[in-house]
DNA sequence: ATAACAAAATGAACGATGTTCAAAAAATAT
DNA sequence: ATATTTTTTGAACATCGTTCATTTTGTTAT
């Protein structure tokens, strides 16, 4: 079945707004840009979208799918659970890297106050956590499913605490090559607790 | 020496700023708010403050200097590198959940696209880190400054995201008690880690 | 093919917001 | 007291997101 009009221009909105994102970074985004790129007029975008925020999270929605299908690739292509953890890690760190303002929109955008996030969109969350919940279940074989849960959701915000940082500079500048063998050597260390547990 | 009439009407703007804040949050903060509340015209902001971004630093800069003062506390009471940095890290996390919106904004913030953070308020953000380098450089003796800047930078921005993810409601809400049993546990392994390297 | 109807797209208009600046008010100096 | 400087004021402006009456386009019936 082909797509309706009505669809084709939904998508030619959200694609001139990732591409705005991307380019601009979040903060930068107008309706009146994304419609101009998108060539139709600004009420269109309102036809296509609830509002603004929604289209925000449709951006991030498909962000969210590449992101994880990096970390899924990375993950893939170890044996050990450690090396699984490492390797997740690293990817995460080279997606926000390579994808920079795209990847910040995921965690900088908020919606209007008193709108909660969509049930949909924060499952598209979660799944990111679920993939480290495997190897770290090998790890620790003993812990229950909630305690497990929280303990992937604990090692991912630390993760992604350092790759946040690193991106937006603050505090001291590092240069990429210093982030990446900081956090390689972070996570092995955290990973070598393990061991002597 | 007494203040002058436009340091109090200064002041009195800032103060207002940093209760909005604290109350409504970063997002919410309006220019006619705050001058309302303070009590003048709407000018007058522009009077005491270069624009909006300014006061929301003045503000930052009075939670961040609250903040320190929380973690030289906690340092200071503990004997060892591993009990500071432990309660370093647990009085990041108690000083986040009782001044939850005051402390977002010391993140949430962006200055207008081009405009650089200013220099004093960038090193104000420093002075949290250096709260960890010198617990750090006792469990490792043999590193050279730069190295062990790097590696507090790391473990600050590990603890900050564990804080941040969880005190944003993220993914799956974790109830306060289970956070600080989590962080305390994750800073616990990480730390078994250089004992047995 | 034409008319009648339905659906979709349009962009002017609205309210909210940060910021500016000429005018008014207050403070200070002569 | 008057003149001069300094400070305060708030109306006005530009820029947003959002709405909705109007226009345009698409569909159906005769």
């Amino acid at each position: 079945m082909a797509k309706s009009k009505r669809e084709i221009l939904k998508e030619k909105i959200l694609l001139a707004a990732e591409k705005r994102i991307e380019t601009q970074g979040l903060a930068a985004l107008r309706a009146r840009d994304v419609t101009k790129d998108a060539g139709c007029a600004l009420g269109s975008l309102y036809n296509a979208f609830e509002d603004l925020d929604l289209l925000i999270l449709a951006v991030n929605s498909r962000t969210l799918a590449r992101l994880h299908a990096s970390l899924q690739s990375a993950s893939a292509s170890q044996a050990s659970p450690e090396e699984k953890l490492l390797a997740l890690a690293l990817a995460y760190l080279d997606f926000g890297t390579e994808n920079p303002n795209l990847w910040a929109a995921l965690f900088d955008h908020r919606m209007q106050p008193g709108v909660p996030v969509p049930q949909w969109h924060l499952e598209e969350h979660v799944v990111l956590i679920s993939e480290i919940i495997s190897p770290l279940s090998q790890l620790s074989p003993n812990l229950d499913d909630d305690t497990l849960a929280s303990r992937a959701r604990t090692v991912f915000s630390a993760v992604h605490g350092i790759v946040k940082l690193s991106l937006e500079g603050r505090f001291v500048a590092l240069d990429p090559e210093s982030v990446r063998t900081e956090l390689s050597e972070f996570v092995s260390q955290y990973l070598r607790g393990y061991q002597s547990g």
